[in-house]
DNA sequence: TGTACATCAGTGAACGCGCGTTCACTGATGTAC
DNA sequence: TGTACATCAGTGAACGCGCGTTCACTGATGTAC
């Protein structure tokens, strides 16, 4: 119910164009910002015209929480499900690894905490879908994390992500770069 | 000049006002958005009406640069001074316990990386102003860090930021100040 | 299988509000004598 | 010290564009017989 327009019925079909809706504003969103984008970009880049859009939500706002809560959840799911991986120190690479990644955090696809965090911390709407991923997050970083501290996995989390927002505010490619490279080097084993 | 309306002369009184807007909308700006903030709100909050507001600046985004500048040199400027103090381990304790002070993370008047940094990093005009903040801070940080070492200011800055982002995107205080209590404690030389 | 009709996803023109921007004016400050 | 005038900071009404939202319509999909 949340977020969709409550009165059509779900059909394929629809299920299959409001997805799309989504992942287009998903990508957008965290590009250029919510109020950086209108829903006829949003709709353009979902291969359709505007008008139709609030036959799948609400509102534009709407659309906000919906993508907001299907990235966040997808993110801690992700780390979630590595952190059940056998062999725990793989897993912590691996989650490093892939969120520190400079390609991903240059194309802004990155981590929606860091994306979309600030536009979406202020409609309240989706603050309790934030708190919901922050503590997925940090479960599973606790689960791999050597020693297995909670306070390691605070310090951890809030390395990573203070790394990709600097690195994204860095003007210097090599600076963005030294910023992802001393993190995750600050929070994998030391090997040498 | 840069942003300054161009034509007009300087006087006394038009510089006082100048930075009366310049003040208001840094804190407006920091809590709720530049694109959340109207220049009537601006001019409101530094007690006149909106009408005025292009006798000083020549757009909204000029406004917004300025903000910005003001903003990050201040920031920097404070940790350089403090790290030329005589005892680094005191300079760098309050460097670290000042920027993670709860109150000012949640009161949104805190480090214009976090609060301003997304909204500005796509404003171009401001990209330089950022650089040359964030390469600031990092020279403060190296200088009153323990082994002088590059690689540890860039992880202890990362920390640092992420650690106020993610306070202010919990929607539960007691993690909010877990996340600020961690990073002070990881950054700090452990005293115990 | 073919025809008639109903449903529904998507179209695109139009509306209207908010907000950045402009401008003619006012009241206050300052200068000349 | 007082009067006349010029300058200029600030006022508030008005404008117009962008964008979220609405709506009458179309073309396609599906169902009845």
């Amino acid at each position: 119910m949340t977020g969709t327009h409550p009165v059509t019925e779900a059909t394929p079909r629809r299920t299959e164009t409001h997805q799309r809706i989504v992942d287009a504003a998903g990508r957008l969103f965290r590009q250029s910002g919510i109020d950086g984008v209108g829903v006829d970009a949003v709709m353009k880049e979902a291969g359709l015209t505007h008008g139709g859009f609030y036959a799948h939500f609400a509102s534009k706002d709407a659309l906000a929480a919906e993508v907001a809560q299907a990235l966040l959840e997808k993110a801690a799911g992700t780390w979630d499900d590595i952190s059940r991986t056998e062999d725990r120190a793989a897993a912590l690479r691996k989650i490093v690894l892939h969120y520190l990644n400079p390609e991903r955090v240059a194309s802004g696809l990155c981590c929606p905490l860091t994306s979309l965090g600030p536009d979406v911390a202020r409609r309240s709407a989706s603050r309790e879908a934030i708190g919901g991923a922050l503590r997925g997050m940090l479960d599973a970083l606790t689960r791999v994390l050597p020693g297995r501290r909670r306070q390691r996995a605070l310090t951890a989390l809030s390395t990573m992500v203070g790394a990709v927002v600097l690195a994204r505010l860095a003007d210097d490619p090599a600076l963005a770069r030294a910023f992802l490279d001393a993190a995750a080097a600050s929070i994998l084993p030391h090997e040498r």
